[in-house]
DNA sequence: CACCACGGAGAACGTACGTTCTCCACCTGT
DNA sequence: ACAGGTGGAGAACGTACGTTCTCCGTGGTG
């Protein structure tokens, strides 16, 4: 996700995690291998191993560090709109953007959700904790155009919507699809 | 899902496919091995490797299954209700009582395409292919009610936002706001 | 120059799983 | 009763992968 941009490509930690967050991002949790993220970030898997006792472990820090980048550029972005409606239409513009890159492939959290999550409780509550941390921020931003909680609901669900229907249709026209339904529920003031 | 309804248990065809449904449902596509499908359908190995010749086979008409009978399911509800706006809202009113199963865990095709997506090409046209048919069926509904093809895809958005939503909460209420959500929408004659 | 601790490359080990093979019990027809 | 074949149970085989271990080169220190 270029959208939210790169930490310094220096320490190994770092390589490591940017190599994980390609590949599980890209491929699949199950489909890549320790091997495979040992190869793409140059450190032998004895570091590897040092740094991230297991799997599991490297799993749960790419989701982490996947949802602080993910919210922080979503945030930077909408937040540099005037509060009011036009910030919470800023963050469809900031999904539409990412359904362009060329390596979207929906939401890594509901993907990772749907892979592991009925095995695997850290996945299952690292994707709980980020849906709700995004709700939070629509929420705030509802209320900074005058709307209300339900109003914050709905947008989550087009948000989500969006982001499900692009991946599997390949096509960003959903963001403009929830868009126009956002300003439409806007504009009725609920 | 019991609201889709089960066939005859009878034919060794069928009780692979519940078996398989369940599982990979439940637990996802690759931590299910072939071998769980076999004692839980009761069949031998051998039979099944008849029956699906390989596990790749088996998924895709797990999931063409799964298809026909999700779809099958919400129409025969929602058909019930008079045309119109009332139809529309249906469809979250089914939702809603699928969202309550227990053994509920979000969209199947979703789930799939997030986990073998973009590994295996005919699990993304099995999803594709459902969500398309399911935004046909909404663009029907939508067309009764007097909505334009852009309701249909903020009804598309709705429900896959309700959908993704639930099953990551475990809650069903995101059917209720998406309901809301969509009579706002049609209340503007959009 | 000799020693030693560290890190890297990749072999090794155990397990899980998709798929195939072997062997045996049972059922059929005469 | 008996020959033949059908189908089931589960062993066997090959592969992939998570994790650990071995061995070697290197770079710093007396």
């Amino acid at each position: 996700m270029e959208t939210v941009g790169q930490a310094k490509p220096e320490s190994p930690e770092g390589r490591v995690l940017d190599a994980a967050e390609e590949l599980f991002y890209g491929r699949g949790l199950q489909a890549v291998g320790m091997d495979a993220i040992r190869a793409a970030s140059g450190v032998s898997l004895k570091r590897l191993y040092q740094i991230f006792p297991s799997k599991d472990v490297l799993v749960e820090a790419y989701l982490s560090r996947r949802d602080e980048r993910w919210r922080a550029s979503l945030e930077r972005f909408a937040d540099a709109r005037p509060a009011g409606p036009e910030r919470v239409l800023a963050v469809f513009d900031w999904l539409h953007a990412w359904f362009r890159e060329p390596d979207f492939r929906g939401c890594a959290f509901a993907n990772s959700y749907g892979e592991l999550g009925a095995t695997h409780p850290g996945v299952a509550a690292a994707a709980r904790n980020h849906k709700a941390a995004f709700r939070r921020y629509l929420a705030g931003l509802a209320a900074g155009a005058g709307g209300s909680e339900a109003l914050a609901d709905q947008l989550l669900l087009l948000a989500e919507g969006a982001i499900g229907t692009a991946a599997v249709s390949g096509s960003a026209e959903p963001a403009l699809h929830a868009r126009a339904a956002a300003r439409a529920l806007m504009g009725e003031g609920s």
